[in-house]
DNA sequence: CCCCTAACAGGAATTATTCTTATTTAAGGA
DNA sequence: TCCTTAAATAAGAATAATTCCTGTTAGGGG
C-alpha cells in the first residue's frame, strides 16, 4: 500500500495560493510562510509549487517581469496583466467560446486547457502618469 | 533631426521571423542568421529581438520550457503551444469578444493586446504516443 | 575629414530556477 | 517503543537564459 504523507509545508504554500486574490511568486510566497516555518527553503516552495502545479492544484501563470506566477484559483477564468507595475487581475470568462474545440478538430490535437491574458495599464498605474 | 541607421543585422532577424511560421527561440534565430553573418552574436540577437518588440514589429509570446518564443506575425490570433514538445501552431482567432472592452469599462485599465494560448498535446505526438 | 551616435562582438555578470547531497521526519509494522 | 523505509527537507552548488559592460567599428552629416 503507498504510503501517504501529506506534506505540512505543502498544504500550507496550497492554502496561502487559496487564501489570496494575488497572483503570488515563489518568492512572495517563501517570504509570507517564513513567519510560521523559520526554517522553510526557497527550493522548498519551488518544489512544492512544482508539485501542486503538476497535481493540477494550482495554475502557473507564465512569468511577469522574469518570474513566475502561480494562481490557486483553478476555475477557468482570463487574466489582466499590468505592464508596468506587474499586477495581475482576475477577470471572469463567460463560457467557453468554442476556440478549443475548434482547435481539436483542425488541428487534431487534445486542448487540456485554455490561457487567457489581457496586457496593458492598470488603473492606479494610469493615474501616476495624470500626477507625472 | 535624428539619425535612422537601419541596421542590416536587425532587418535580417526581423525578415527571418515574417519568413517563417514556426515561433523560435532567440537561439534558433541566431543560428539560422550565423551563416550568412559568421560574426553574429548572441547578444545582439537579443537585442535586437528586443527592440523590435520594443518597436511593435514582433511579438514575444512567452516562454516555452524556459525559452521565450518570438512571432513575427503580429496580427491578432491564438496559439497552440503542444506540452509534450513544445511546438506553437497559429490559430485564428474570428472576431472580437469583447472581453477587453469589457475590462477597460470593469477594472479602468488600458488594454493594449490580448494573448490567448491552449495548451495541451498536438496531434503528432498523440500519434507518438499510439506508437509507444 | 571629423564628429556623433548606433551597432556590434565578446565575454562577464546576473538571477530565477533546478539539482544534489546529506539529513530529518513521520507512518506503519513488529 | 523501536525499527524500517521513503518522502520531505535545508543548504548550497549548479545551470542556463538573458542582460549588461567594455572597447571597437562604421556610417552619415556637416
Amino acid at each position: 500500500m503507498a504510503i501517504v504523507r501529506r506534506s505540512v509545508k505543502r498544504e500550507a504554500v496550497l492554502s496561502l495560493l487559496r487564501s489570496v486574490d494575488c497572483h503570488p511568486t515563489a518568492e512572495w510566497v517563501h517570504g509570507q510562510l517564513k513567519e510560521r516555518f523559520p526554517d522553510l527553503s526557497l527550493g522548498t516552495v519551488y518544489r512544492n509549487l512544482r508539485q501542486l502545479e503538476a497535481e493540477g492544484l494550482i495554475v502557473a501563470l507564465g512569468a511577469v517581469d522574469g518570474q513566475e506566477r502561480f494562481d490557486g484559483d483553478i476555475s477557468d477564468h482570463a487574466h489582466f496583466v499590468c505592464e508596468r507595475c506587474g499586477a495581475v487581475t482576475d477577470v471572469e470568462l463567460k463560457g467557453d467560446d468554442g476556440l478549443a474545440a475548434r482547435v481539436e478538430r483542425e488541428l487534431g490535437a487534445r486542448v487540456a486547457r485554455r490561457d487567457v491574458k489581457l496586457r496593458g495599464i492598470c488603473k492606479s498605474c494610469i493615474n501616476k502618469d495624470m500626477r507625472a
